[in-house]
DNA sequence: TTGAAATTGATAAGCCCTCTCAAAATTCTA
DNA sequence: TAGAATTTTGAGAGGGCTTATCAATTTCAA
């Protein structure tokens, strides 16, 4: 057992490592602390943001360990214009987007009925949700003009 | 006004071009008339799928015909993977997916109540959706064991 | 402690998409 | 309708983001 402020998703990633004979590294537990602070992060963000205290880390490394975190079910990655987002899982209040098709503005939202349809829909079909991604795609009051 | 199957979205397409000086030219035509046949398609896949029957239409002018389409109201793009899908947007029938993180199974499902909701959230950030993608994480029954 | 196995960092490579530019096509003008 | 002006096309180069490669290092089980 873990201890420390993100003991329970330190556990998870050890139970996925222990479970695929996978190893527990310094840069792993660095980059999973770094990572549970955001909401989400891009691996360059957090590749210029780590090199300020860890110089020596290197972007493979980022993008590897990002990826083995939505493998652990910790981050979820998400493609934005050009570039991915890991989206921290845990992270409370899980938001969902409103993504202009015009300009590209984009708003998040929240919304607790549509969460508790979502898991009735899950639970009728044998499922038990994990997480979920939800994205709406219109037009913003300006780009309707 | 033009005639045949796809009149609608052939009247849409040559209003944004008279709109923007842009031209008619066989290639668009070919493109559209390729395009609406699909529920959604990347630009990739529309290229080998053209290059049958004009084996001499370049990648570039695909991936800048359906992006003009994005432009024009008719498609829509999608990042997806690493790929770019771009949605025929009159199409009608949209589903959502339930998938297991297990096994990898994918459950399609339709929720008017879900789509009820989003139409609310939309409205009251003065968006109108054009589509949207709901996608839900977790276990199936199989695989909770 | 020791050896097998996994990970790291640096960079090369790959993929997807956009840019460039000369030749061709379309539309406008008279 | 002919010619001019403008846009588009096709082919390949270029660019951004991500993954693969590989020798050196680190982890972990026995």
């Amino acid at each position: 057992m873990a201890s420390g402020k993100y003991a329970k998703e330190m556990d998870a990633l050890k139970e996925h490592l222990a479970k695929h004979h996978l190893k527990f590294t310094r840069q792993r537990e660095l980059i999973l602390n770094a990572f549970l602070r955001q909401e989400h992060i891009t691996a360059e963000a957090m590749y210029h943001q780590l090199a300020k205290t860890d110089p020596h880390l290197g972007l493979a490394t980022i993008y590897r360990t990002l990826n083995l975190f939505c493998d652990a079910g910790i981050a979820q990655a998400r493609h934005f214009g050009s570039q991915t987002q890991y989206d921290n899982v845990s992270h409370k209040g899980h938001h969902d987007h409103l993504i202009c098709t015009g300009c590209g503005k984009i708003v998040e939202f929240e919304n607790c009925e549509i969460e508790k349809l979502q898991e009735e829909v899950a639970a009728r079909n044998g499922f038990s949700i994990q997480t979920h991604r939800l994205e709406l795609y219109g037009l913003c009051t300006r780009c309707r003009n």
